[in-house]
DNA sequence: GCAATCCGGACCGGAAAGGTCCGGATTAGC
DNA sequence: GCTAATCCGGACCTTTCCGGTCCGGATTGC
């Protein structure tokens, strides 16, 4: 299917919320507005804090607050954030050694322009893209709600 | 880790054996050549026969047969067969009324945008692309064996 | 009629993701 | 200086999904 994490998916959410709101939020208020389980939203900004797209202040009124507007934020940051990084099968990255099939195995390494042809697509994409009610002035536009993922 | 199934892998790597080899194929001398278990390269086939990549001819003699050039075949026709339609995420699919909190969510059928770039991207590659040892004689060239998924 | 092969499904185990919780460190306000 | 609010880091458990196996039935060649 390929899938990525619903961590993804709150994230984004998470981090267009905090872009709608003013200064510091805190973990508590951005669960009650977007309507994800606390706990939950508190794991992601910690790991979206990790990777720096967000800076958490400690301390009484503390919160999460941007590092940057979400319009310069590619949305490979995210994914690469959350879910690691972008490569579709165990069989591609560095590991060349265990394989038990590795000498039959016709495709050793031949993901990769599959995983760049991916990472190409992705990086013209930023979170204010998946950011619709307000200005979304981006390269693919119009198609607001298209019938969906068919054939593919 | 936008991670596709491995059956999806095995899939490439089963094709490319049954455009090597020549007439029928029974699943068994498929599982030798391949290295991969025999119930797992039926499983596959099954899978890519009802999908219509190949066609099973049944009886005594029976066997596996392409329906047509790997070259023809673009690399989203097996994952959509295997890993099934490509979106990212459950939010996204046909589904319009059971995430509970709909109102809030800010990303509501904003994926499909993400979903079209990678489909796009996909759309251009093969499985023929993906069968290194013999001619692949196609669009992305060059880089044998690049240094592999980083950052993303 | 017999043997080989595909076909369709059910079945089970293991791994990964999703989600929750707790103790500690840090800071603002009183 | 003390208290309360908040982030930080990790461990933990549960559930779902994937990978893999197996079996009975149908079909065809010899």
């Amino acid at each position: 299917m390929l899938r990525l994490s619903k961590l993804t998916d709150y994230a984004v959410v998470v981090l267009t919320r905090l872009e709608e709101g003013e200064g510091v939020q805190a973990a508590p208020d951005l669960a009650a507005a977007t309507g994800i389980a606390e706990p939950t939203v508190a794991k992601v900004l910690k790991i979206l804090a990790h990777a720096g797209l967000v800076e958490g202040l400690r301390g009484a009124r503390g919160g999460y607050r941007l590092t940057r507007p979400i319009a310069e934020m590619p949305l490979t940051e995210v994914i690469t954030a959350i879910d690691g990084p972008i490569a579709l099968t165990a069989c591609v990255d560095s590991a060349v050694g265990h394989c038990e099939a590795e000498d039959l195995c016709p495709v050793r390494g031949r993901w990769d322009p599959v995983n760049r042809a991916i990472r190409d697509a992705l990086s013209g994409i930023t979170i204010a893209d998946l950011a619709p009610p307000r200005a979304a002035p981006v390269a693919p536009p119009a198609r607001p709600a298209a019938p969906l993922a068919a054939t593919a």
